[in-house]
DNA sequence: TGGCAGTGTGTGACTTTGTCACATACTATG
DNA sequence: CATAGTATGTGACAAAGTCACACACTGCCA
């Protein structure tokens, strides 16, 4: 049961279907859930669990990723806000163990959604279950471009991309390890480290312990993209 | 309108959400969609395309693939009888443009259905909706595997247990070639080439042209897991 | 019957990426 | 200010991808 009001103005905000659902399920939605709390860079999924229950984000993300044999690890995708792991529901609804790992990045507050509400609601109603078969199909498109991205883009394009994207526009300097930057893409650190030397000897980045600054956007995106 | 008694058996057969749905629902379905044959070697879908219609395979195979800037390939899964190509479904519900491609294989003999009855079943069928929900889920799974397999193993390994797969048991003959192998394990035919070579060498297999048979099994294995 | 095009495979040189074993440097904390 | 933990640098080597060919086999037609 979800009490703070402020709390269900940001989930009716944040989750569409619930605009579009009737008054009766938002009422049920509201009063059969509640919400969670999670601190920063706790585990969420082990791979090969079963999932007991969905979560619905808030606030904050999550990063869903593999670990291979050598205990590299590459990212699936996030979850922000308004999104939900949707490997959980399709876990939950095709019976099958969690084929990958998940964590907080940001802390997060989601809402606790039961296995059976899940089912149940997917039966019931169509605002629901578009929810989840959008969200769904986008996922599956993400984890393809992820494939497209690590069987055919050289590492130094997909990482001069990577720092295009994921920094701020206004400020241009990133907070990132190389750690975690070939956790992402999928690569080792030496690599990573490697290439963004070379980026700096181009005068397209400068790097410090823990942070990035771009220097030369327009370079960097012609290296991304050639 | 589907009229031929012995493609209605098999229909029930291999897709069980006929046989979970009620009569009622087994009509329209006959009555609404028509049975189509398509060669091998067709193209299916383009990447990029608008789906207009979701294929429900009886018989033969397809392959979905991605192909790269440098115009290698790799394939993402199969779709086999009883299956249908779950991102056409997930691109009419979330009406996004197909991002991939796909190609007949073996023959292929299909249900059509139109994408308004797709949309319309998934809210009234729960047989229907449940057969989409663990198609897609299945489909997620198998392509997060694909990321695991390119990102994380030696192209020797995965070689190994490739031809391991993808032989019959009883003859350990298969028709394939190098290039066949590298696009769907999303290398270049020269890696594949060379990689057979050694096995050829070690005694584990035997080349000809457009040919590979299978001589030690065990030690094929061995190499694939280790 | 020999020539020829299309397809399939072999190979060497080179680049890029991944691995391993370290060295070094910075940071927080007692 | 010593020290443990974290972040990065580096060189040597192995694995994989690229490029530019050479060569071999198959089917077909003149």
């Amino acid at each position: 049961m979800i009490t703070d009001p402020a709390v269900i103005d940001e989930l009716i905000r944040q989750f569409h279907f619930l605009q579009c659902a009737d008054a009766d399920f938002v009422r049920q939605f509201i009063g059969g859930t509640k919400v969670i709390h999670l601190p920063a860079d706790q585990p969420i999924c082990q791979q090969g669990m079963q999932c007991s229950h969905l979560a619905l984000v808030i606030e904050g993300t999550a990063r869903i990723y593999k670990i291979g044999e050598n205990g590299r690890e590459i990212t699936l995708y996030r979850i922000g806000p308004g999104e939900s792991c949707i490997l959980t529901a399709s876990c939950i609804l095709s019976q099958k163990p969690f084929p990958a790992f998940a964590v907080s990045e940001q802390p997060i507050q989601a809402v606790i959604i039961s296995t059976s509400d899940v089912v149940r609601w997917s039966n019931n109603e169509q605002a629901w279950r578009d929810y989840l078969f959008r969200l769904i199909s986008e996922r599956l498109s993400d984890v393809i471009s992820v494939v497209e991205e690590v069987a055919f883009r050289r590492v130094d394009r997909r990482l001069a991309g990577y720092l295009l994207r994921n920094s701020d526009n206004g400020s241009s300097r990133m907070q990132v390890t190389h750690q975690s930057i070939a956790s992402d893409l999928g690569t080792s650190r030496e690599v990573v480290s490697r290439i963004l030397k070379d980026f700096e000897q181009q005068g397209l980045i400068s790097i410090t312990r823990g942070a990035i600054t771009l220097e030369d956007r327009d370079h960097l995106n012609i290296k991304s993209t050639e």
